[in-house]
RNA sequence: GCCGGAGUGGCGGAAUUGGCAGACGCGCACGACUCAAAAUCGUGUACCUUCGGGUAUGUGGGUUCAAUUCCCACCUUCGGCACCA
């Protein structure tokens, strides 16, 4: 099965063909690997019988807590056990066909890989983007391990389940905020779907905005807010902080109500915090503000609705026209102002008027406006009044980056007492993870690596004096932040890769991967992309990594039920291939149905394309020895099929292009089943893709030169696509009343009178005279009969 | 609540610059081969019908000679986000 592999800098058009590569757990390659890889398969596979430079590479992303969990189980060597993985999912990927540039592969537990992953880690921090900081974070008590806030679902930890609760620990932080705009801009220079850009671009979560300050009484401290409606400035009747404010902190504990109030949601788990999502609670913090619009003196309360890491932490309230403030004007009995008219009506006793319609009221200089012309006159005014400007607010967060593992990358840090946190000197990486005899993380939420004494201690790199390392590993996401450029140059020891490959390779022209990533890991690469391109590491002209993102489908249990080992409808991929056969696996997972589609197994409609696998090898063993001429139906009929594919193919069609293989096959039966091999071979060029063994073995036996993956992709003839006649609907008043066969140019006046001849056609036309007739040349002819 | 998809036979699904709805496969029925079964091959298979025809692509409207396709309103469902000011 040979194919032409990835050929760096070779004049032939490239084609950079990724798909996203797999942890290597024990447990092997699942089905849903299967159809994902296979699906990239017969797209490189299609590329290269294109006659285009494909790089179609594989790796390991290694790192990760099922290795580490089993290591602490079994007391095995992560190391040892990811080896044994990868040889085995490198097995299953050969079985199942998949044409990987093998000889490329990389794993980002490899020193010779993450000494880059790494030196990106510092490159960051000297830039000012990464910075140690502690913080509360979501914390897994059964992994014992911080987890981003990415990684927490509905409360629970994503790989765990158990519910998160918060600890304050020192952690490395990642400025991601500070490419929010880009990461949202650079969306542009891509061709992802509609549904992963909005996913993106919703995580992100921009919003315009004006930061106001309010003065407090008695205090010689502002208050900054951060609002979206700067226009309700002048329905602000009180104000909220969040429990972790620093003015709580730093005035009003000494009240005991407050101080139980902050305690108490200090310790609520976000799941707690869900719970009671809509039920507000608070406290009056003894302080009070003036509203900079009215100059009314309005009070300060504190409620965990509102939250310390969004704007400024505080926000003043409009209870007449934001629906939370409602909630928490009406269960404390604040007053409840509006300052917009509807157009019609609106009872402020059941709900606030959030609508961007209506007009101001008793809202001084933009009093009478719309809202619309509102909001852009009230952060003028602010400007002027020097209390507030234009800015803008992102849901995203800075990325978490500690780990306290022992199974991820070493983040390169030196703590020295005199001179802070530094980072390793270059030329000392990588800094390899040393063997340890205990892989658990310590209750301390300490990673294992802080027992080690003589790996943490460790000399300044700027001074010299005594120092200690960084504990903490990086996400899995570090790896996996880069590796399709490594794929340009793997085994580069100077650099991450080599500039000139990184030109000729890059962007990645289609990447595959699932919705899962849409928001973390194709976010986080990008981002990191881009840093890089800041840096000059990658080529200049390339601003975005990827420039097409095709989701995958997922495949149920045959219960239609998504497979786990509790329900017993696991499909495995191997069990699959002992008893079909590599072909008719890949060609079956294909059919299912569309590549982004959530579909069920079904072992009958498996059958389904073994028989026509089967009926196809039997059509080439006769005609293997034959040299009859093919019909002109025959030909035409291979060449349609050529057609079809050829257009189904790039675009991760493969059910239809399948169907389309499964009809030729039948009207070749139907049409006598005569096909001289020459003709014959085409259609097993065509089926190549996708069952790559029976067409190799095909294109032998038909005499054909070569290996078929290696052969040319077969050119149609245009002229065998056009038929000679056409059958064309004939309608009258809209209705279907029959069809003629003509030729395919015939104009309108031979159409009408061959139309007319049909006797259930001339039936209606008799019930009227014809006003109109519309001909549609080889579609369709209506009648207009009144 | 916000964002993004999707609703077509018994089932998976085809068909989009608007032009014969249901390709292909499964299932089912009947037939051939067989002592029989399996496998294989062949034929049929949306629904209703007074056999003229009529009705059907989530629901209700609209545009058009013509709508699964375009427009408006709604329902259901899947995925993402969600006390984000």
């Amino acid at each position: 099965m040979a194919h032409r592999h990835a050929i760096d800098f070779d004049p032939r058009e490239k084609k950079y063909v990724l798909a996203e590569f797999p942890y290597p757990s024990g447990s092997g390659l699942h089905i849903g690997h299967a159809f994902t890889f296979t699906g990239a398969d017969v797209y490189a596979r299609f590329q290269r019988m294109l006659g285009k430079n494909v790089l179609f590479p594989i790796g390991w992303d290694a790192f990760g807590l099922p290795t580490e969990n089993y290591a602490i189980k079994t007391g095995r060597k992560p190391q040892d056990v990811t080896a044994e993985n990868t040889a085995t999912f490198q097995a299953q990927m050969q079985r199942l066909g998949l044409s990987f540039d093998y000889e490329r592969i990389v794993n980002t537990t490899d020193p010779s890989y993450y000494k880059w992953t790494q030196l990106i880690f510092i490159k960051l921090f000297e830039k000012g983007l990464a910075y140690k900081q502690e913080m509360p974070i979501n914390w897994c008590p059964s992994c014992k391990v911080g987890l981003a806030n990415e990684e927490v679902v509905n409360g629970n930890c994503e790989r765990c389940g158990s519910p998160t609760t918060r600890r304050r620990i020192s952690q490395w932080v990642v400025r991601i905020t500070e490419y929010a705009d880009r990461l949202i801009d650079g969306l542009d220079q891509t061709d992802f779907i509609e549904k992963v850009k909005a996913a993106q671009v919703n995580w992100i979560g921009r919003s315009e905005g004006a930061r106001v300050k309010f003065k407090l009484v008695g205090l010689d401290e502002e208050l900054e807010i951060f609002t979206t409606r700067p226009d309700t400035l002048w329905g602000s009747t009180f104000m909220v902080l969040a429990p972790e404010h620093h003015l709580v902190q730093e005035y009003c504990l000494n009240h005991p109500e407050v101080n139980e109030y902050v305690e108490v949601s200090r310790a609520k788990s976000d799941m707690e915090r869900m719970e009671i999502s809509y039920e507000k609670t608070g406290v009056y913090s003894g302080l009070s503000a003036i509203n900079p619009a009215t100059g009314e003196v309005i009070p300060v309360w504190i409620s965990d609705f509102v939250l310390l890491t969004y704007g400024t932490g505080a926000i003043m309230s409009v209870p007449g026209h934001d629906q939370r403030d409602w909630d928490f004007a009406t269960r404390f009995g604040l007053e409840i102002r509006p300052i917009i008219q509807p157009s019609s009506g609106w009872d402020y006793d059941r709900a606030a008027y959030t609508e961007h319609e209506g007009v101001m009221i008793n809202s001084g200089p933009i009093n009478g406006m719309p809202v619309k012309e509102a909001i852009p006159a009230a952060i003028s005014w602010l400007g002027e009044m020097g209390i507030g400007e234009a800015t803008v607010s992102y849901h995203l967060r800075d990325w978490i980056f500690s780990r306290q593992h022992y199974w991820g990358e070493p983040i390169p840090m030196i703590f020295c007492e005199s001179c802070g946190w530094q980072p390793v000197s270059e030329a000392d990486l990588p800094i390899k993870l040393p063997e340890v005899e205990q892989y658990e993380p310590t209750d301390t939420g300490e990673s294992p690596l802080a027992n080690i004494e003589e790996w943490v201690d460790t000399t300044c790199p700027k001074c010299g004096q005594p120092a200690r390392r960084e504990t903490d590993t990086m996400p899995n996401w570090a790896g996996s932040d880069w590796y399709f450029l490594r794929f340009t140059d793997p085994f580069n020891p100077n650099a991450l890769a080599d500039m000139e490959k990184l030109s000729y390779w890059m962007p990645v022209d289609v990447y595959i991967g699932g919705d899962e990533h849409n928001t973390l890991h194709l976010l986080y690469s990008r981002f990191i992309y881009q840093f890089l391109h800041d840096l000059g590491a990658v080529p200049d002209h390339i601003p975005e990594p990827y420039y097409r993102r095709m989701s995958h489908g997922v495949i149920l249990g045959p219960d239609n039920q998504r497979m786990s080992k509790s329900h017993g409808n696991v499909i495995v991929p191997d069990d699959i291939i002992l008893e079909y056969g590599t072909d008719v696996t890949r060609a079956y997972i294909m059919f299912m149905g569309p590549f982004d589609a959530t579909m069920a197994w079904n072992e009958r409609a498996l059958l389904g394309v073994k028989r026509f696998l089967e009926r196809f090898e039997k059509l080439v063993d006769t005609q293997a020895g034959t040299r009859q001429e093919t019909s002109a139906a025959i030909k035409t009929l291979i060449h349609k099929a050529v057609d079809k594919v050829s257009k189904d193919l790039p675009n991760f069609k493969f059910n239809t292009a399948v169907a389309k293989l499964m009809e030729t096959l039948n009207g070749i039966n139907d049409n006598g089943g005569s096909v001289h091999p020459d003709d014959l071979r085409m259609l097993v060029q065509a089926i190549a893709p996708l069952a790559p063994f029976f067409a190799e073995e095909a294109w032998q036996k038909l005499g054909g030169k070569g290996s078929v993956h290696a052969s040319d992709w077969p050119q149609v003839d245009p002229e065998l696509l056009k038929d000679d006649t056409v059958e064309i609907s004939v309608q009258v008043n809209g209705k279907l009343r029959g069809t003629v066969t003509i030729a395919r140019d015939a104009d309108q006046a031979a159409a009408e009178a061959e139309a007319r001849a049909v006797e259930s056609v001339n039936k209606y036309l008799q019930e009227g005279t014809i006003r109109k007739v519309i001909y549609i040349p080889a579609k369709t002819i209506s009648f207009v009969v009144k």
